[in-house]
DNA sequence: AACAGAATCAACCGCGTTCAG
DNA sequence: TCTGAACGCGGTTGATTCTGT
């Protein structure tokens, strides 16, 4: 049985404090980022290391960009999650300045209503056809696009019936292998700030390989990258 | 102005993976 | 090779803010 991370009894919880921040930023600027579990103690914070990690990464990093995504980031994630699917570190990791929380929570909240308004399933970048009915007109809908709404969305069938056998975009790809879809083709050059896009597909080809997944559904002719 | 519902996002939780001993 | 601790990730929650009535 693992462990609780941390001392619970010990430990704040909740949003972090000013002090909280600073003291983490003053202590990762002078040691750098390093054994997450013992930074808390040492930088003197009733944290637990999981926690001082994602505030760090999520929140305190210098070279965060925040604020709105731009045009060109939006349709990054777009078509990376197409390839990678719901891998979100993955994606995050070729947009500079962004996180995967931020991008888990832009996606949840923002592209995913985007695509199913234009008619395309979110969860295979496929067209779907269903009619989208606008929010107004339709209060079944009502919280299915918000990220706490997505536990509700699961069982909104109407949106993924075409595929519900699908469980992510990513086994979406596999299939396009083995049906001899079009290549994606997919133009990732906008601001990679590492490896390249070979190493997506590379990443890809070793998800691939690694997942032994067996799909069974049938696949909709058209898979839609839009951007 | 007050309220309700929707949207947003920071933070937590739990699981899989990695790695050192 | 095995085991357990730590890390990293994706899913989920819940507090806060926004928007419409």
């Amino acid at each position: 049985m693992r462990k609780p991370c941390c001392d619970k009894q010990d430990t704040n919880k909740g949003a972090w404090s000013k002090q909280e921040d600073q003291k983490l930023i003053d202590y990762i600027r002078k040691h750098g980022e390093g054994c997450w579990r013992t930074i808390p103690h040492a930088a003197g914070l009733l944290r637990c290391g999981k926690s001082c990690r994602l505030r760090w990464i999520n929140y305190l990093r210098p070279d965060l960009k925040r604020g709105n995504f731009a045009e060109d980031e939006e349709d990054l994630i777009i078509k990376l999650h197409a390839l990678l699917g719901n891998r979100w570190s993955l994606i995050a990791g070729r947009l500079p300045g962004r996180t995967d929380n931020e991008v888990k929570n832009y996606w949840n909240s923002h592209l995913r209503r985007k695509l199913i308004s234009k008619g395309i399933d979110p969860n295979n970048h496929r067209l779907s056809h269903i009619n989208i009915v606008p929010r107004s007109q339709n209060p079944n809908a009502s919280a299915s696009a918000t990220s706490s709404g997505l536990k509700t969305q699961k069982p909104e069938k109407s949106q993924v019936e075409n595929c519900d056998q699908v469980s992510d975009a990513g086994s979406c790809l596999e299939d396009e292998n083995s049906c001899g879809l079009p290549d994606l083709n997919l133009d990732l050059m906008i601001g990679m700030p590492s490896p390249s896009l070979a190493n997506v597909e590379e990443e890809k080809k070793q998800f691939e390989s690694n997942t032994s997944r067996e799909l069974d559904f049938t696949p909709s002719p058209t898979l839609v990258l839009f951007g």
